[in-house]
RNA sequence: GGAGAGAUGGCCGAGUAGGUCGAAGGCGCUCGCCUGCUAAGCGAGUAUACUGGGAAACCGGUAUCGAGGGUUCGAAUCCCUCUCUCUCCGCCA
């Protein structure tokens, strides 16, 4: 959420920069509504004040028939607050649908673009694997080793769900627990578990509601919603709270199944373990001082990358353009894979700065020092990594001809010495 | 699921026959004095949001005692609904 009193303030630069994410942009109806609420809020207030002021004055009469004129007119005033209350009501959710629906500014130095065809390749790591034979895409060689099952996935629940299996399964685990190890115990990350449903405040929070509701899984009878990514148990964790300045930054990593109901990417990605409904995913969470932010974005995304480099697989960096960034995000970067059995690099992480949209809606402040006012911290997270893209990776980028897929070295302490699968 | 208790400021904790309560007191914290050493004492200060005015310092208004509604000229205090926490019972991995 941005901050009302910008958006009045800077409103053409405001409208200008949205445009740059390719959406319409149109703050007239935010415009509107907001010079009637101080309209409104002006009428009640000084109302009030009367009514406090009068209320007072019978307070000290002893003998309440001398202040019966007085009781008349207050009770003429009660009522017209009460109508512009009702109003004043009105405008403010309709202000607050405005602004919690409004997308977060591009940073100045996201590259302004209409889609993933501008995003800005930054950094390519490791070699490209030089083949003897043609590979093959990790849904085939999966099913070759009996370690991926579609089929039944799909009668246990539908499509877009994948049963692992021996080895396969072992494998989704041992790299669940081989990038916590590393962000806690290198990257000084705090570990957390937190709930896999959360509530709509929640969601709210970090910007997935209300404008994606039909992205996310809802309960039936309660009110409450599968996560789509960690980033929002534990965003939240701090909602509405007073965060100590010497504590920052805050650090949390937390591994979670993530549920997406995938709307509008129906026949993308329809094959293999790419585009799931469910799939685990570690995230990095962390919470800074405003003038930090950027640095400690550099600083997560090298957290993320060192997973790839330790299981030694080729990726690139690139830099999300101002028509790709996600709503709520200033400047993202993506961490692409590449798969040999497809030909091209896939994304396996994606690291952003919100700077303090999530954290003005869901109200995490800190205080600089003792005599300064309260400001809102700025959040960032980013995949460390999405765990079932890895084992994509892994399987297309160390197959043998053979069909057998070679264990990452460092992951082989994880797969109880295993070195390769088949 | 059943029964009961509770939710007040950074923390603890007063305050229920409605008005002088943004809210006693204590702790903590900040500044000053004193003292002079990692102490005690004394004095002052110490919430947030929105909003009006002002270049600013700052001054004024409104709101906030879990949340939302109601009664009333006026509610932390009365009524209703909801949420959460705790205790006991039941059920359960």
């Amino acid at each position: 959420m941005l901050d009302a009193k910008y958006i009045r303030e800077n409103l053409e630069a405001v409208e200008q920069r949205l445009k740059t994410r390719g959406e319409t942009v149109d703050l007239s109806g935010f415009r509107l509504c907001d010079t009637r609420r101080r309209e409104l809020l002006l009428e009640s207030e000084s109302l009030k004040a009367l009514r406090n002021k009068v209320s007072d004055e019978i307070s000290r009469i002893k003998d309440k028939s001398q202040a019966q004129d007085r009781i008349t007119e207050m009770r003429d005033v009660s009522r017209r607050i009460k109508a512009l209350d009702d109003d004043l009501k009105g405008i403010e959710e309709e202000l607050q649908g405005y602004l919690l629906t409004i997308p977060n500014i591009p940073h100045a130095t996201t590259p302004v673009g209409a889609s993933e065809a501008d995003n800005v390749e930054v950094r390519k790591w490791g070699t490209i694997p030089e083949l003897s034979f043609i590979p093959k895409p990790h849904w085939e060689i999966g099913e070759g080793l009996d370690i991926l099952d579609f089929e039944r996935g799909a009668r246990l629940t539908g499509a877009r769900f994948t049963l692992y299996r021996g080895a396969g399964a072992r494998l989704e685990r041992a790299l669940i627990n081989f990038m916590l190890d590393l962000h806690t115990e290198r990257h000084n990350y705090v570990e957390m578990l937190p709930p896999f449903m959360v509530n709509r405040e929640s969601m709210t929070g970090t910007g997935q509601l209300p404008k994606f509701e039909e992205d996310l899984f809802r309960l039936d009878g309660v009110d409450y919603f599968l996560i789509p990514t960690a980033e929002v148990p534990v965003t939240n964790i701090h909602r509405g709270e007073i965060l100590k300045a010497s504590d920052l930054p805050i650090r949390y990593t937390a591994y979670t199944p993530c549920f997406r109901k995938e709307a509008g990417s129906y026949g993308k990605d329809t094959r293999g373990l790419i585009r799931q409904h469910q799939f685990n995913k570690v995230e990095l969470v962390k919470f800074t001082r405003p003038d930090r932010s950027y640095q400690e974005l550099e600083l997560l995304l090298a957290d993320a990358e060192k997973v790839l480099q330790l299981l030694e697989i080729p990726y690139r960096v690139v830099e999300l353009c101002t028509g790709d960034i996600g709503f709520s995000a200033t400047k993202t970067y993506d961490i692409e894979v590449w798969l040999p059995g497809q030909g091209t690099y896939r994304e396996i992480s994606s690291c952003s700065n919100f700077e303090d949209f999530q954290a003005r809606r869901a109200s995490i402040r800190f205080r600089e020092n003792e005599k300064s006012k309260l400001e809102f911290v700025h959040t960032l997270n980013g995949s460390g990594l999405a765990v079932g893209r890895t084992v994509v990776a892994i399987l297309e980028n160390n197959q043998q001809a053979d069909g057998t897929v070679i264990i990452p070295e460092a992951l082989r302490p994880y797969m109880g010495g295993m070195e390769k699968i088949g």
